[in-house]
DNA sequence: TAGAAGAACTTGAAGCGTCAACTTATTCCC
DNA sequence: GGGAATAAGTTGACGCTTCAAGTTCTTCTA
Protein backbone atom coordinates (compact mmCIF):
# COMPACT_ATOMS: atom_id res chain seq x y z
CA UNK A 1 0.00 0.00 0.00
CA UNK A 2 2.95 2.46 0.67
CA UNK A 3 3.89 1.78 -2.78
CA UNK A 4 0.68 2.44 -4.16
CA UNK A 5 0.14 6.05 -2.06
CA UNK A 6 3.87 7.29 -2.68
CA UNK A 7 4.35 6.52 -6.19
CA UNK A 8 1.11 8.26 -8.08
CA UNK A 9 1.68 10.98 -5.39
CA UNK A 10 5.75 11.45 -6.18
CA UNK A 11 5.37 11.59 -9.62
CA UNK A 12 2.11 13.53 -9.17
CA UNK A 13 4.05 16.80 -7.06
CA UNK A 14 6.85 16.32 -9.38
CA UNK A 15 4.81 17.34 -12.70
CA UNK A 16 2.78 19.79 -10.21
CA UNK A 17 5.76 21.53 -9.08
CA UNK A 18 7.71 21.66 -12.84
CA UNK A 19 5.12 21.16 -15.27
CA UNK A 20 1.66 23.01 -13.80
CA UNK A 21 -0.09 20.20 -14.62
CA UNK A 22 -1.38 16.63 -12.76
CA UNK A 23 -0.54 13.60 -14.03
CA UNK A 24 -4.31 12.89 -15.16
CA UNK A 25 -3.92 16.56 -17.33
CA UNK A 26 -0.79 14.94 -18.89
CA UNK A 27 -2.12 11.47 -19.94
CA UNK A 28 -5.44 13.54 -21.57
CA UNK A 29 -2.93 15.32 -23.23
CA UNK A 30 -0.70 12.63 -24.18
CA UNK A 31 -3.63 10.63 -25.66
CA UNK A 32 -5.07 13.04 -27.77
CA UNK A 33 -1.64 13.81 -29.27
CA UNK A 34 -1.51 10.24 -30.69
CA UNK A 35 -4.82 10.77 -32.37
CA UNK A 36 -5.37 11.58 -35.79
CA UNK A 37 -6.40 15.27 -36.07
CA UNK A 38 -4.93 15.45 -32.15
CA UNK A 39 -8.86 14.98 -31.31
CA UNK A 40 -10.81 12.57 -29.95
CA UNK A 41 -14.28 12.29 -28.82
CA UNK A 42 -14.79 12.58 -25.06
CA UNK A 43 -16.16 9.51 -23.69
CA UNK A 44 -13.68 7.72 -25.75
CA UNK A 45 -11.07 9.71 -23.82
CA UNK A 46 -12.31 8.92 -20.86
CA UNK A 47 -11.85 5.68 -21.36
CA UNK A 48 -8.45 6.15 -22.06
CA UNK A 49 -7.27 8.21 -19.78
CA UNK A 50 -9.49 5.80 -16.90
CA UNK A 51 -11.79 8.89 -15.59
CA UNK A 52 -15.04 9.17 -15.08
CA UNK A 53 -16.38 11.71 -17.71
CA UNK A 54 -17.58 14.08 -15.57
CA UNK A 55 -13.77 14.10 -14.43
CA UNK A 56 -12.63 14.51 -17.63
CA UNK A 57 -15.18 17.88 -18.50
CA UNK A 58 -14.17 19.73 -15.65
CA UNK A 59 -10.49 18.91 -16.58
CA UNK A 60 -11.08 19.74 -20.17
CA UNK A 61 -12.86 22.75 -18.98
CA UNK A 62 -9.11 23.97 -17.27
CA UNK A 63 -7.08 22.74 -20.10
CA UNK A 64 -9.11 25.11 -21.82
CA UNK A 65 -8.25 27.55 -19.72
CA UNK A 66 -4.76 27.43 -20.43
CA UNK A 67 -5.06 27.02 -23.65
CA UNK A 68 -3.62 24.11 -24.35
CA UNK A 69 -6.74 22.21 -25.66
CA UNK A 70 -10.24 22.97 -27.06
CA UNK A 71 -13.67 21.57 -27.86
CA UNK A 72 -15.08 20.88 -30.67
CA UNK A 73 -18.63 19.42 -30.90
CA UNK A 74 -18.43 16.19 -33.25
CA UNK A 75 -20.69 15.62 -36.10
CA UNK A 76 -23.24 12.54 -34.52
CA UNK A 77 -25.29 12.81 -31.10
CA UNK A 78 -24.05 15.24 -28.64
CA UNK A 79 -20.78 14.02 -29.39
CA UNK A 80 -18.05 16.52 -28.32
CA UNK A 81 -14.48 16.58 -29.62
CA UNK A 82 -11.13 17.75 -27.69
CA UNK A 83 -8.65 18.64 -29.64
CA UNK A 84 -5.20 19.55 -28.39
CA UNK A 85 -3.83 22.80 -29.29
CA UNK A 86 -0.61 23.63 -31.07
CA UNK A 87 0.06 25.49 -27.81
CA UNK A 88 -1.07 22.51 -25.89
CA UNK A 89 1.52 20.42 -27.83
CA UNK A 90 4.27 22.44 -27.31
CA UNK A 91 3.73 22.56 -23.35
CA UNK A 92 3.45 18.35 -23.68
CA UNK A 93 6.87 18.05 -25.48
CA UNK A 94 8.26 20.16 -22.50
CA UNK A 95 6.78 18.12 -20.14
CA UNK A 96 7.27 14.70 -21.55
CA UNK A 97 10.87 14.41 -20.61
CA UNK A 98 10.59 16.07 -17.31
CA UNK A 99 8.14 13.06 -16.62
CA UNK A 100 9.40 10.38 -18.06
CA UNK A 101 12.99 11.62 -16.07
CA UNK A 102 11.35 10.97 -13.04
CA UNK A 103 9.48 7.50 -13.95
CA UNK A 104 12.60 6.11 -14.75
CA UNK A 105 14.76 7.64 -11.72
CA UNK A 106 11.49 6.14 -9.44
CA UNK A 107 10.80 3.17 -11.13
CA UNK A 108 13.31 1.63 -13.81
CA UNK A 109 16.24 2.35 -12.49
CA UNK A 110 15.43 1.00 -8.85
CA UNK A 111 14.49 -2.26 -10.58
CA UNK A 112 16.26 -5.15 -12.55
CA UNK A 113 15.14 -5.86 -16.13
CA UNK A 114 13.30 -9.04 -14.93
CA UNK A 115 11.62 -7.06 -12.24
CA UNK A 116 10.46 -4.88 -14.94
CA UNK A 117 9.32 -7.68 -16.48
CA UNK A 118 7.15 -9.33 -13.54
CA UNK A 119 5.36 -6.00 -12.84
CA UNK A 120 4.01 -5.83 -16.07
CA UNK A 121 2.94 -9.03 -15.78
CA UNK A 122 1.52 -8.44 -12.41
CA UNK A 123 -0.32 -5.32 -13.45
CA UNK A 124 -1.61 -6.73 -16.52
CA UNK A 125 -3.59 -9.30 -14.53
CA UNK A 126 -4.68 -7.08 -11.50
CA UNK A 127 -5.80 -4.59 -14.25
CA UNK A 128 -7.43 -7.63 -15.65
CA UNK A 129 -9.79 -7.89 -12.79
CA UNK A 130 -10.22 -4.15 -12.15
CA UNK A 131 -11.09 -2.68 -15.93
CA UNK A 132 -14.44 -4.46 -15.60
CA UNK A 133 -15.85 -3.14 -12.49
CA UNK A 134 -14.29 -0.09 -13.25
CA UNK A 135 -16.31 2.83 -11.93
CA UNK A 136 -17.64 5.00 -14.81
CA UNK A 137 -19.96 7.10 -12.51
CA UNK A 138 -23.63 7.37 -12.03
CA UNK A 139 -24.45 7.69 -15.54
CA UNK A 140 -22.49 3.86 -16.14
CA UNK A 141 -24.26 2.51 -13.03
CA UNK A 142 -27.41 3.15 -13.78
CA UNK A 143 -26.89 2.08 -17.43
CA UNK A 144 -25.41 -0.99 -15.99
CA UNK A 145 -28.35 -1.64 -13.70
CA UNK A 146 -31.10 -1.63 -16.44
CA UNK A 147 -28.88 -3.96 -18.52
CA UNK A 148 -29.27 -6.20 -15.50
CA UNK A 149 -32.51 -5.30 -15.37
CA UNK A 150 -33.18 -6.52 -18.77
CA UNK A 151 -31.42 -9.48 -18.23
CA UNK A 152 -33.57 -10.90 -15.96
CA UNK B 1 -0.33 3.44 -14.15
CA UNK B 2 -3.63 2.16 -14.42
CA UNK B 3 -3.39 0.07 -11.97
CA UNK B 4 -1.61 2.61 -9.32
CA UNK B 5 -4.62 4.57 -10.36
CA UNK B 6 -7.67 1.92 -10.39
CA UNK B 7 -6.69 -0.23 -7.56
CA UNK B 8 -6.47 2.73 -4.83
CA UNK B 9 -9.46 3.68 -6.30
CA UNK B 10 -11.43 0.71 -6.29
CA UNK B 11 -10.46 -0.33 -2.66
CA UNK B 12 -11.15 3.36 -1.33
CA UNK B 13 -14.60 3.81 -2.75
CA UNK B 14 -15.64 0.49 -1.59
CA UNK B 15 -14.70 1.21 2.14
CA UNK B 16 -16.15 3.94 2.16
CA UNK B 17 -19.10 2.79 0.57
CA UNK B 18 -19.45 -0.42 2.93
CA UNK B 19 -17.99 0.78 5.85
CA UNK B 20 -18.26 4.97 5.57
CA UNK B 21 -14.75 5.82 5.97
CA UNK B 22 -11.72 6.24 3.27
CA UNK B 23 -8.53 3.80 3.23
CA UNK B 24 -6.37 6.74 4.55
CA UNK B 25 -8.95 6.72 7.81
CA UNK B 26 -9.02 3.03 8.17
CA UNK B 27 -4.88 3.06 8.10
CA UNK B 28 -4.93 5.45 11.03
CA UNK B 29 -7.15 3.99 13.02
CA UNK B 30 -5.89 0.44 12.23
CA UNK B 31 -2.39 1.99 13.56
CA UNK B 32 -3.56 3.08 16.60
CA UNK B 33 -5.27 -0.50 17.34
CA UNK B 34 -1.52 -2.32 17.23
CA UNK B 35 -0.36 0.41 19.89
CA UNK B 36 0.17 0.14 23.65
CA UNK B 37 -3.00 1.90 24.98
CA UNK B 38 -4.24 2.36 21.19
CA UNK B 39 -2.86 5.64 21.35
CA UNK B 40 -0.21 7.42 19.86
CA UNK B 41 2.03 10.99 19.03
CA UNK B 42 0.87 12.26 15.81
CA UNK B 43 3.71 13.40 14.15
CA UNK B 44 4.65 9.22 14.39
CA UNK B 45 0.86 8.31 13.71
CA UNK B 46 1.84 10.57 10.45
CA UNK B 47 4.84 8.60 9.23
CA UNK B 48 3.65 5.23 9.61
CA UNK B 49 0.15 5.98 8.05
CA UNK B 50 2.40 7.75 4.89
CA UNK B 51 0.92 11.15 5.18
CA UNK B 52 1.85 14.66 6.28
CA UNK B 53 1.19 15.85 9.55
CA UNK B 54 -1.65 18.13 8.28
CA UNK B 55 -3.28 15.99 6.32
CA UNK B 56 -3.49 13.62 9.53
CA UNK B 57 -4.55 16.93 11.84
CA UNK B 58 -7.54 17.25 9.76
CA UNK B 59 -8.37 13.76 9.96
CA UNK B 60 -8.29 13.02 13.15
CA UNK B 61 -10.60 16.21 13.18
CA UNK B 62 -13.14 13.82 11.40
CA UNK B 63 -12.33 10.79 13.28
CA UNK B 64 -13.37 12.92 16.69
CA UNK B 65 -16.55 14.34 15.06
CA UNK B 66 -17.57 10.66 14.46
CA UNK B 67 -16.44 9.33 18.23
CA UNK B 68 -13.99 6.79 16.55
CA UNK B 69 -10.63 8.60 18.47
CA UNK B 70 -10.00 11.46 20.46
CA UNK B 71 -6.99 13.81 20.79
CA UNK B 72 -5.03 13.39 24.46
CA UNK B 73 -2.22 16.23 24.99
CA UNK B 74 1.13 14.52 25.52
CA UNK B 75 3.78 14.94 28.29
CA UNK B 76 6.45 16.65 26.40
CA UNK B 77 6.69 19.78 24.06
CA UNK B 78 3.58 20.60 22.15
CA UNK B 79 2.84 16.21 21.58
CA UNK B 80 -0.37 15.18 21.09
CA UNK B 81 -1.21 11.90 21.24
CA UNK B 82 -4.61 10.29 19.28
CA UNK B 83 -6.47 7.67 20.91
CA UNK B 84 -8.78 4.87 19.41
CA UNK B 85 -12.06 5.16 21.67
CA UNK B 86 -14.20 1.87 22.17
CA UNK B 87 -16.41 3.07 19.27
CA UNK B 88 -13.74 3.44 17.16
CA UNK B 89 -11.87 0.19 17.90
CA UNK B 90 -15.56 -1.27 17.23
CA UNK B 91 -15.90 0.47 14.15
CA UNK B 92 -12.37 -0.80 13.11
CA UNK B 93 -13.60 -4.32 13.76
CA UNK B 94 -16.42 -4.55 11.97
CA UNK B 95 -14.47 -2.95 8.84
CA UNK B 96 -11.21 -4.59 8.95
CA UNK B 97 -12.87 -8.12 7.35
CA UNK B 98 -14.57 -5.89 4.88
CA UNK B 99 -11.35 -4.37 3.42
CA UNK B 100 -9.60 -7.26 3.47
CA UNK B 101 -11.96 -9.29 1.61
CA UNK B 102 -11.72 -6.75 -1.25
CA UNK B 103 -8.77 -6.38 -0.87
CA UNK B 104 -8.14 -10.28 -1.46
CA UNK B 105 -10.38 -10.59 -4.18
CA UNK B 106 -9.06 -7.52 -6.47
CA UNK B 107 -5.17 -9.09 -5.66
CA UNK B 108 -4.40 -12.02 -3.74
CA UNK B 109 -7.22 -14.01 -5.58
CA UNK B 110 -5.85 -12.80 -8.86
CA UNK B 111 -2.28 -13.52 -8.30
CA UNK B 112 -0.38 -17.08 -7.91
CA UNK B 113 2.07 -17.12 -4.71
CA UNK B 114 4.98 -16.54 -6.94
CA UNK B 115 3.72 -13.41 -8.54
CA UNK B 116 2.44 -12.06 -4.54
CA UNK B 117 6.27 -12.96 -3.93
CA UNK B 118 7.50 -10.97 -6.62
CA UNK B 119 4.84 -8.30 -5.67
CA UNK B 120 6.05 -7.64 -2.60
CA UNK B 121 10.02 -7.53 -4.05
CA UNK B 122 9.42 -5.26 -6.05
CA UNK B 123 7.18 -2.92 -4.16
CA UNK B 124 9.59 -3.31 -1.66
CA UNK B 125 12.49 -1.78 -3.52
CA UNK B 126 10.44 1.07 -5.09
CA UNK B 127 9.76 1.94 -1.70
CA UNK B 128 13.31 2.30 -0.56
CA UNK B 129 13.46 4.97 -2.71
CA UNK B 130 10.20 6.39 -2.55
CA UNK B 131 10.22 6.97 1.34
CA UNK B 132 13.54 8.63 1.49
CA UNK B 133 11.38 11.80 -0.42
CA UNK B 134 8.54 11.38 0.61
CA UNK B 135 7.14 15.23 1.06
CA UNK B 136 6.32 15.51 4.41
CA UNK B 137 4.74 18.79 3.90
CA UNK B 138 6.12 22.53 3.97
CA UNK B 139 7.40 22.62 7.42
CA UNK B 140 9.88 19.10 6.45
CA UNK B 141 10.93 21.09 3.75
CA UNK B 142 11.67 24.11 5.36
CA UNK B 143 13.89 22.16 8.40
CA UNK B 144 15.54 19.96 5.71
CA UNK B 145 16.41 23.46 3.39
CA UNK B 146 17.73 24.57 6.86
CA UNK B 147 19.93 21.01 7.86
CA UNK B 148 21.51 21.51 3.97
CA UNK B 149 21.99 25.21 4.95
CA UNK B 150 24.39 24.41 7.96
CA UNK B 151 26.35 21.49 6.41
CA UNK B 152 26.91 23.69 3.55
C1' DT C 1 19.87 33.65 30.40
C1' DA C 2 17.63 35.97 26.77
C1' DG C 3 16.72 35.50 22.06
C1' DA C 4 16.74 32.78 17.93
C1' DA C 5 15.88 28.52 15.84
C1' DG C 6 13.37 24.37 15.69
C1' DA C 7 9.61 20.99 16.51
C1' DA C 8 4.85 19.80 16.63
C1' DC C 9 0.93 20.87 15.64
C1' DT C 10 -3.56 23.79 13.86
C1' DT C 11 -6.11 26.40 10.72
C1' DG C 12 -8.14 28.42 6.41
C1' DA C 13 -8.14 28.86 1.63
C1' DA C 14 -7.74 26.92 -2.85
C1' DG C 15 -7.84 23.04 -6.07
C1' DC C 16 -9.32 18.53 -7.54
C1' DG C 17 -12.62 14.50 -7.74
C1' DT C 18 -17.10 12.51 -6.90
C1' DC C 19 -21.75 12.43 -6.87
C1' DA C 20 -26.38 13.79 -8.08
C1' DA C 21 -29.12 16.31 -10.98
C1' DC C 22 -29.95 18.34 -15.23
C1' DT C 23 -29.81 19.15 -20.44
C1' DT C 24 -29.92 17.72 -25.07
C1' DA C 25 -29.84 14.51 -28.69
C1' DT C 26 -30.83 9.71 -30.30
C1' DT C 27 -32.83 5.26 -30.65
C1' DC C 28 -36.05 1.88 -29.62
C1' DC C 29 -40.64 -0.04 -30.15
C1' DC C 30 -45.68 -0.50 -30.46
C1' DG D 1 -44.77 8.81 -35.73
C1' DG D 2 -44.76 9.77 -30.83
C1' DG D 3 -43.30 8.79 -26.19
C1' DA D 4 -39.98 6.31 -23.15
C1' DA D 5 -35.55 4.86 -22.45
C1' DT D 6 -30.69 5.69 -23.38
C1' DA D 7 -26.38 8.08 -24.37
C1' DA D 8 -23.19 11.95 -23.87
C1' DG D 9 -22.03 15.97 -21.51
C1' DT D 10 -22.33 19.76 -18.19
C1' DT D 11 -22.79 21.81 -13.82
C1' DG D 12 -22.76 22.81 -8.71
C1' DA D 13 -22.10 21.35 -4.21
C1' DC D 14 -19.54 18.84 -1.02
C1' DG D 15 -15.51 16.46 0.88
C1' DC D 16 -10.63 15.63 1.04
C1' DT D 17 -5.63 17.06 0.34
C1' DT D 18 -2.22 20.41 -0.09
C1' DC D 19 -0.06 24.49 0.83
C1' DA D 20 1.05 28.58 3.41
C1' DA D 21 0.79 30.82 7.51
C1' DG D 22 0.18 31.00 12.30
C1' DT D 23 0.64 29.23 17.27
C1' DT D 24 2.90 27.28 21.13
C1' DC D 25 6.31 24.96 23.42
C1' DT D 26 11.40 23.57 23.72
C1' DT D 27 16.17 23.65 22.91
C1' DC D 28 20.24 25.47 21.46
C1' DT D 29 23.72 29.19 21.64
C1' DA D 30 26.13 33.52 22.28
Amino acid sequence: MATFTLLPAAIDSQLQREAGMTHFEFSVMAALSRQPGRRLQLKDLAVIANGSLSRLSHVISRLERQGWVRRVSGTKGRATNAQLTDKGYRKLMQAGPIHFQEVRRLVFDVLTPEEVRDLRRITSRLNAGLIPETNLGPLARRTRASALRQSS
